[in-house]
DNA sequence: ATTACTAGCACTCGAGTAG
DNA sequence: TCTACTCGAGTGCTAGTAA
């Protein structure tokens, strides 16, 4: 990753705001980054080519469309900055409890995974997740927390299939202490997958629907 | 600011620790930025140049010492990434109220910084500051804040001597709206001067050596 | 072992300019 | 006006090597 690409990024995200959306010609890029009107429309195509921005031209004007991935590295940045200067910080989320569908239990009781939780988190997982679906307005602070280096689970085989890697998180809701889960490969979904050695639904006697808060608890 | 340096100090700071000292051969940088042991070693001779580090060769190994300005540079970035991404803190620190010999009074007083605060802050300040020694452990929230943008209140000249800009933070004290002052130029203090429409040792019944905690509040 | 100089090469930048 | 191509110049890289 070329250092120059993420100044542009962090010039075109602070223009585009909340929409990721900005409408900049090449020189004006130019003129904010002191650089060239020709290095700027370079500097455009090649966050085009690796797929940071999105680019249209309409009415002789470019709208550079901010990409997931260009977030990413927004808060990839963020995070690494955070534990380079051994900044401790919790998050807070809200979310609506979701059916489960007992996918998780399907996964969580695998031996390759299991194992993993057993030795990496000190504790026996209850077999089953507890989903929950994130309010739209604390969209960011998930990303931020997916974007984070989290305790990592790795991969396995068996008979059948390959399962990914995943990453967990410390994090408590109502005081209980729970993990994160998230699938190593970012995946952007607002639905988080809670792990616990408790049954979480009976412990904080939840049902669906219910609108409960999160908390990550980060420490470098 | 070459992009490299940055990447270098934020190496050599995650190394570093809170002590901000790391041994590290040019090599063993080379490998960890991804760069040859040459490019490494000019890296560090810029870095040195540009007094973001100290060095010492001892027996053989070079002994990194990071400099104010390099932890500025990284607090800057990490302002900024707050600033673009939206990101809104609340800072919390504590520390114990000092005697405030009177100079904050001289200062506030003037024309040319109360015609300002009341157009900027929207108050009129009582003319005096309240100057708290923050703690020790603190340290890191008050480089960050005062790495931060402000509300900026310009310099200055009167008849007889120049008077430097200054930036304001929105910040409250048990639920009492107060702003922390610095100067514009980052002078490296652990005392804060905080002013506010109301005589603050009065209003929170305040004598030196009290202890007390101030928040202070981001929007961007 | 180290650090860091010199030489040469590669890559990135901006000027000129086309579409 | 815009964007973006080509090309010459200069910066910054690595390899070789000295201390």
């Amino acid at each position: 990753m070329n250092e120059t690409l993420y100044s542009a990024i962090k010039e075109l995200k602070n223009l585009a705001g909340s929409k990721n959306i900005a409408y900049i010609s090449s020189s004006e890029l130019a003129r904010k980054m002191g650089v060239s009107q020709q290095t700027a429309s370079r500097i455009i195509l090649e966050l085009i080519k690796e797929k940071y921005i999105d680019r249209t031209i309409e009415n002789r004007r470019q709208k550079i469309m901010i990409q997931e991935k260009a977030l990413d590295l927004l808060y990839r940045e963020l995070n690494e900055l955070y534990s380079i200067l051994k900044i401790n910080q919790s998050f807070e989320m809200e979310g609506t409890v979701q059916n489960g569908l007992g996918e998780g239990k399907y996964y969580i009781s695998k031996k390759g995974y299991m194992d993993q939780f057993k030795e990496k988190l000190k504790m026996e997982p209850f077999p089953g997740t507890l989903n929950i679906k994130i309010n739209p307005e604390y969209e960011n602070i998930l990303r931020q927390v997916r974007g984070a280096d989290g305790i990592i689970i790795s991969g396995f085989k068996d008979r059948e299939r390959t399962f990914g890697g995943v990453k967990c998180f410390n994090a408590h809701i109502d005081g209980i202490k729970c993990y994160l889960i998230f699938p190593e490969r970012s995946v952007y979904t607002d639905i988080i997958e809670v792990i616990s050695d408790k049954y979480l639904r009976q412990a904080l006697s939840l049902k669906d629907g219910d609108i409960i808060k999160v908390n990550v608890d980060f420490e470098f």
